[in-house]
DNA sequence: AGTCAAGGGTTAATTTAATTTACAATTGCG
DNA sequence: CGCAATTGTAAATTAAATTAACCCTTGACT
């Protein structure tokens, strides 16, 4: 059974940003907070984050509000920002190396531990901490070093194959980035993440052309 | 007047998947489908996608079904893919660099024509076609060549003040893949999308918890 | 030509989810 | 000790997404 099981999509995805919004509370050396004044910060209404939050447990702490620290702490247990699992990203084009390059991947649950590329030009060069491995080592890789994630930034025609391999060999999870939706092909025991910035350049397109229709 | 208000963003949302879909079928060399066969494929219901469609006019024919290039050609239409605005890239930064490369902005509505830096050791270089400009340049830059997207890769604290320079010379849209939240800045009149990779990542941290646990 | 099956157009019905409202219960503070 | 603030939570409302149903057109086959 699932740790959430019925907590609505659309709550999950708003956890991200109230994490987001505590953690820069936090920093500014803020202490305590109302769901009103975090409603008009971050664009939403009080009692939409009072009940979002509510799906997990009370937080806050009636005529007082939350505690920023904590409330921000237990959000991160529930989105398991601290699991660290082992990761690897598998393809290390331009869109690759950006994402190792700019994410903290420490700060959201994932340990790099290995990238992979099929091109005999990048296979040895070392990006940050780690050497780029050829992909044809891949299989055993996974045998040794078991990860538990996988960052997929290839091309579309062997994304499926790849995902195969490596939920064969216990990756539990994508963050996928070709333009295969892996999401029709894993229903259940696989989270996929799909990140289509093909699409989301579309969205753009049509939102733009709307706005300016309607001047 | 919008062009197609009251419809909803979901609906707008699955349109570029549909494009993209067709396109793939379209390279295949088929040349008709019927919403059903389209709804298994991309793995939604055909009565969905008949009345997804229908929001926008009737593109199929009863009997037959819907020739793919007309309707590839539709969805585009509606996307405004075929828009060429004059873009701007500021911020170029690993990821930055990584879309330039990698995006066909072409083939979805944009045209790039100037990529902006406040590094010198940036200033000056050339990426693909484009010579990097100090963005101390971009206000000059916009009153000549007037702009009417931008995609944003700086860092949050410079967002908005680069976002309302950007506005007020008669930016449009925004690809805001800062960690400001610039939706809650312009209501109206401006259209945003915003890539929280951060967000997606950590979705994801949430998901695998989920499938593990429910093993 | 005529018949029939295939399949989109369209409206209505259903289901589901998101949102708002409301108020009792609790706490901090003076 | 009492008041103002503010959460927790359930109920009510609204909105949206989805499915179902059926008519109408088309193309293919005889």
């Amino acid at each position: 059974m699932a740790r959430y099981e019925g907590v609505s999509a659309s709550v999950i995805r708003r956890l991200p940003r109230y994490y987001r919004f505590l953690g820069e509370l936090k920093a500014k050396g803020m202490e305590r907070i109302s769901s009103r004044e975090f409603a008009d910060i971050i664009g939403l209404t009080a009692s939409q984050i009072r009940q979002d939050l509510n799906c997990f447990g009370g937080f806050g702490q009636q005529g007082y509000g939350y505690n920023i620290e904590s409330l921000c702490a237990e959000i991160g247990r529930i989105l398991n920002v601290d699991a660290l699992r082992p990761t690897i990203l598998v393809g290390a084009g331009n869109l690759g190396l950006a994402l190792v390059n700019h994410m903290r991947f420490e700060a959201r649950g994932f340990r790099l531990i290995g990238i992979f590329d099929s091109d005999p030009e990048k296979i040895g060069h070392t990006i940050r901490d780690w050497q780029i491995q050829d992909v044809a080592r891949l299989e055993a890789f996974c045998q040794e070093h078991h990860p538990l994630a996988a960052i997929l930034c290839i091309p579309k025609q062997v994304a499926v194959e790849c995902a195969d391999l490596l939920v064969q060999n216990g990756v539990k999870g994508f963050w996928n980035f070709t333009h295969q939706d892996l999401s029709i092909i894993y229903k259940d025991g696989i989270a996929v993440e799909n990140v289509h910035l093909g699409d989301s350049l579309m969205t753009l397109s049509f939102n733009i052309a709307e706005v300016m229709d309607a001047e």
